[in-house]
RNA sequence: GAGGUUGUAGCUCAGUCGGUAGAGCAACGGACUUUUAAUCCGUAGGUCUCGGGUUCGAGUCCCGACAACCUCACCA
């Protein structure tokens, strides 16, 4: 087996590395490890900085003339990566970062020992190092960590990206995350607060008895949503596998098994288009509440979002660009055909007007379903226009093949939408529990619609164990990566994602 | 999948009409014990994304490929 000879770095980027490699190789002379051992007992920065009431002035009476007035503050230890770097002669100034915050650290030549200046020698951005010293102001009012002990935990062989700028092309931010939590300003918090807000929408679920499971991600059917599926297949039983494109149909067969609350919170897969909007995987969570229906769901929506909203910390005025979004609850409701009658301009009940519409925006309408049609015009002209967030309710029944019908009129299901800034954030039904129904249902495909482009697929287990009995249940679908760009004022989802989907590196 | 924009040093970016490749930061050497994107002096660093073509001559013009971003389509 012939290697290939290693790709030879252009010169310079090799020269930058064997700068970096002759300060470790100095390091390890020294008798310290480059790439460090346990480090106990440190603070997170941020718990340092809200030190600083512990700082003491000594009176100005004893201050010597022409010196600054002495301070003594609290005895710490640091540990965090040098992400600013300003030697001046003996004294060297640095900018340690750890997850919780930046600190100045000051290294001075007289204070610190012969053998810790020499280690300070050897300090480039990017690397991780340990502090012991007492924590109080500079004469210019900057809160400084005056080094009397370092520790050096980790050599970085890699250049920062420019101390100003940072990383500006968001293919490198995406590709190199962990470079761009470093040096991106609000990068780590952004995520930290996605964390938040999924921590509270458990919490939120968990304080009201709902049970958190998982669900099978390889399904042979792939069914409970209108997507195109990745396929992948196992090879002891030889069988090909979809990745899971939505979590309905195994959580309503826990509700026949008895979970009367159940959620789970956990990524799907679809394999359709990339966009500020889209990406092949991302994070749902669906909820099934047994003898509860749409309106229950609603309410618990609210919620959920309100809860969320809370815990990271915000306000329910949200800034969203330039405008802000107002999530004080109850949030507005409105039919679908109300809805429709205003932004549309056209009766809904008008089967031939909407038909004459949709041909005028330029919709393929042969063959199709007068719902269906009625649908596309909704998305082509409501959706973009609903600011929100807004319950758009009472969806026409053929274009919901899960979800019960309305008792006063089948052509109407219990359903609703939660739309924010023309985005689709929540769903919901009144879950249909009647197996024949739903067998009718899956057989009879939507007209005009081919199969993968349906939610009809025929799951005969499902069926199955809806025969068994379902009982009566509000079940409510939530895309989480969206909710957070919303809560996050994030107008892209690549930037609520640590690593979005990207081509591989040439 | 279609259209548009972009791709130059490790990073952020200039580069005019086609005529020897530029800056800042970072790096390296030097000065500096209170700096705040430290400052000052000096040095080094380039397969101009890749492959063709036109031309005496291409970072620049043309064609193709690759990648990112934006818009649209599919979709949540």
């Amino acid at each position: 087996m012939s290697e290939q000879p290693a790709e030879k770095p252009t010169s310079y980027a090799a020269n930058l590395e064997a700068a970096r490699r002759e300060k470790l190789r100095k390091i390890e002379e020294m008798g310290f490890d480059p790439w460090g051992q346990r480090f106990d007992d440190h603070q997170p920065i941020g718990e340092i900085r809200n030190r600083e009431n512990e700082i003491v002035v000594e009176p100005a009476g004893e201050c010597e003339i022409g010196k600054p007035p002495q301070q003594h503050g609290p005895k710490v230890r640091a540990a965090g990566r040098i992400i600013l770097r300003r030697p001046s002669g003996k004294v060297h100034w640095l900018q340690i970062h750890d997850g919780s915050g930046t600190v100045q650290v000051m290294i001075g030549k007289n204070q610190v020992g012969e053998k810790n200046w020499e280690l300070a020698q050897c300090f480039d951005l990017g690397d991780i190092i340990g502090v012991d010293g007492e924590f109080h102001r500079t004469m210019k009012g900057e809160l400084t960590i005056f080094a009397e002990d370092l520790h050096f935990l980790c050599k970085s062989l890699e250049p920062p990206p420019e101390k100003w700028a940072g990383l500006n092309d968001p293919d490198l931010r995406q590709r190199m995350r962990y470079v761009d939590l470093i040096h991106t300003g609000g990068v780590l918090e952004r995520f930290l607060r996605r964390t938040k807000i999924v921590q509270s929408i458990r919490n939120t679920l968990n304080g009201r008895r709902f049970v958190e499971v998982e669900g099978p991600t390889l399904h042979a059917i792939a069914g409970g949503a209108a997507a195109k599926p990745f396929t992948t297949h196992h090879n002891a039983l030889d069988i090909d596998l979809y990745l899971r494109i939505a979590l309905e149909l195994h959580l309503k067969r826990l509700l026949v098994g008895g979970i009367e609350r159940v959620y789970e919170l956990g990524r799907v897969y679809r394999n359709e288009g990339i966009s500020p909007r889209h990406n092949p995987e991302f994070t749902m969570l669906e909820v099934y509440q047994a003898y509860g229906n749409y309106e229950t769901m609603m309410e618990l929506t609210e919620a959920l979002i309100v809860e969320a909203i809370r815990a990271s910390g915000q306000d329910l005025k949200l800034p969203w660009g330039d405008g802000q979004i107002d999530f004080t609850p109850p949030f507005v409701r409105k039919t679908y055909d109300e809805l429709f009658a205003e932004h549309a301009g056209v009766p809904p009940q008008d089967t031939a007007a909407v038909k004459t519409l949709a041909e005028k925006i330029g919709f393929d309408t042969k063959g199709k379903h007068a719902d269906v049609v009625k649908s596309e015009v909704f998305e082509e002209k409501v959706e973009p226009a609903l600011r929100g967030p807004i319950f758009v309710t009472d969806y026409p029944a053929s274009v919901c093949p899960l979800t019960k019908r309305k008792k006063s009129d089948p052509q109407v299901a219990e359903r609703f939408e939660l739309f924010i800034q023309g985005m689709e954030v929540a769903n919901a039904y009144t879950e249909l529990n009647d197996p024949d129904l739903q067998e009718e249902l899956f057989t009879k495909q939507l007209d005009g619609l081919p199969e993968e482009e349906s939610m009809a697929r025929m799951d005969r287990d499902f069926i199955r164990a809806l025969r068994h009995g379902m009982p009566p249940a509000g079940g409510l679908g939530i895309g989480i990566d969206r909710l957070v760009m919303l809560l996050t004022n994030t107008q892209t989802i690549r930037e609520v994602i640590l690593f979005p989907l990207l081509r591989p590196e040439a």
